[in-house]
DNA sequence: CGTTCACTTGACTTGGCTCAATTCAAGTGG
DNA sequence: CCACTTGAATTGAGCCAAGTCAAGTGAACG
C-alpha cells in the first residue's frame, strides 16, 4: 500500500505535439521556446491522466490551466490520498512555499496549460498581477473547501459537488435559491475514488450517497458519468450552505 | 443557535491608541494615515478576540499580520464553525474574488497588523511581490490542512496541531524525525472549542485526544494552555506524515 | 465563598468505514 | 454473436471512531 510518492521522476507527459496547431518544435525536454526568455511562458499539451509534476519535484515552474481539468492531490506516507484543488481554465498551480512542489498534480482530461519559470514570474509585475486574481480566488475555494471537510455530512458534500459540477452554480458566483425547477445534465468527469478523495470519504459512502439522491427522486444517474440534476435547486438546499 | 453571522457590523476594534508608540492619532474611523495614500499601508494595533472583519463585509482593504495571531473561520446557517486558517506574522488575509470578504478574521491574542487598500496593492508591483510570497505559504498551509481535515484520525489532528504550535516545528521547514529526546512548553493560545473549530472535531474529542497523550505520557498540562511536550518527536510519529 | 466558565470524563448513539458479495458496462477473443 | 475477463459501481452487514448528552471537576474572580 506505499504510495506512488516514492516513484520521483521528472513526469513531464506531453502530448504528441503533432496536434499542436503551431509550429512548436517537438523539442526533448520541453525548455525551448520560440523566443528564450518570454515572460508569456510556455504552452503545452497534456494527454489525460498525466502527471505534471510530482510531489516532491523541484519546483522551478508554474502553470496556469488554460483548458481541461487538473487535481492536485497530497498523499500520506501510508497511502491514505487527499486532492486538495479541483483547477479549472485559468486556475493556477506549481506554487510553493519551498524548492520542491508541495502536491502532485494529474490531468482528469487532456488539457493545454501554459508552464512559466519560477524567476521570470516574480520578475514581471504584470505577469504576477495576471496570475495574482486567480491564485486569490483559489485560497476562496481552499476555505470552501475547509468547510466541507471540516463540518459537512456525506450527503452534504456530494451536494455540494455536484452543485460544483453545474456550470455557472455552486461557485462564488451561485445566485443562491434562485428556485424554477430548472434541471442540468452533469458531467462528473471523475471515479466514485477520486470524488471521495476530494471529498475525505470512501468510495463506498460516494455511491451511497448518490443513490440517495437517486432514491429521493433528486437526480438520475444516466451513464455512471453523468448525472441528470432534476430540480438544481434542491441539491443546493442539501449542501448545507443554505 | 442561529449565528453571530447575522450581526453584521464593520467590526474595527483597534485598541486604545495610547498604548502606541509611535505618534499615532487616535482617528475615529482609522482612515487618514500620516501621508495620504500611501502604499506601505496603515498600522494598526487590534486587541485580544476583536473582530477586523467579518463574512461578507465589504472587502475594500487587506492585512498583513506584523505580529500576535489570528483566525480566519467560516460559519454554515446553523451554526456549525470551521477555522480556516491560523495566521502567524506575516501572513496575509483579506483577499476574496469578490467584492466581500469570504470569511471572518478574529484576533486570538492582541496583534498588530498593516492594512493596505485593496486598489493600491493592485497598482504596487513590489508589494505585490512582497505578499505573494507570504500568500503562496498560507496556500500550501491550505493544502496540508486539507489533508487533516479529510484523511487524519482525531489524535492525529491534535498531534499535528501540537507540532505546529512547537516554535521552528510542525512547519514546512521541519527538519522531520531529527530525534534526539528534545522536550518544549507550547502555549496552545486557544481554547478546546476554538482547536477543535480549526481540526473539524469537537471539543469533547480534542479533551480526550489531550488526554490520551497523557496517558500515554508523552505530553504534560501544566496550565490548561500550556502543555509541556517531553518529546516532540515521539508526537510527530502520531502526527500521519511519518 | 459562591458563581462562572472552561475543561474533563462517562455513557450512549450513530454516521461513515471495512470487508465482502453482487451487479453493471465495456471490452476481447474465439 | 456469445462466453469470458476486467474494472468500476452498487449494496449489504457489522463495527468502530467520533459525536451527543449529561455530569462532574477545577481554576479564576468578584
Amino acid at each position: 500500500m506505499k504510495p506512488a510518492i516514492a516513484q520521483r521522476s521528472f513526469t513531464v507527459a506531453v502530448e504528441s505535439p503533432c496536434r499542436l496547431p503551431t509550429s512548436h518544435r517537438p523539442a526533448a525536454v520541453q525548455t525551448s521556446h520560440r523566443r528564450d526568455e518570454e515572460p508569456q511562458g510556455q504552452r503545452q499539451r497534456v494527454g489525460q491522466h498525466a502527471h505534471i509534476f510530482r510531489e516532491g519535484d523541484r519546483a522551478d515552474r508554474l502553470y496556469q490551466l488554460v483548458d481541461g481539468a487538473v487535481m492536485l492531490y497530497k498523499l500520506l506516507p501510508d497511502g491514505r490520498r487527499q486532492v486538495v484543488e479541483l483547477l479549472s481554465a485559468g486556475d493556477v498551480f506549481g506554487l510553493s512555499a519551498l524548492p520542491v512542489y508541495d502536491c502532485s498534480s494529474e490531468t482528469l482530461v487532456a488539457s493545454n496549460v501554459i508552464a512559466y519559470e519560477r524567476a521570470a514570474v516574480e520578475q514581471s509585475p504584470e505577469l504576477l498581477r495576471r496570475l495574482s486574481a486567480h491564485v486569490h480566488a483559489q485560497l476562496c475555494a481552499l476555505h470552501e473547501h475547509a468547510v466541507l471537510l471540516g463540518r459537512k455530512s456525506a450527503l452534504e458534500r456530494v451536494a455540494t459537488f455536484v452543485m460544483h459540477c453545474v456550470p455557472g452554480r455552486g461557485g462564488f458566483d451561485c445566485a443562491g435559491p434562485r428556485c424554477g425547477g430548472d434541471s442540468a445534465v452533469v458531467r462528473l468527469g471523475m471515479t466514485r475514488q477520486e470524488i471521495a478523495d476530494y471529498l475525505g470519504l470512501t468510495l463506498e459512502t460516494v455511491s451511497r450517497a448518490f443513490s440517495e439522491l437517486r432514491r429521493r427522486g433528486i437526480i438520475a444517474i444516466d451513464k455512471q458519468e453523468e448525472v441528470r440534476v432534476h430540480d438544481v435547486c434542491r441539491i443546493c438546499q442539501l449542501t448545507g450552505a443554505h
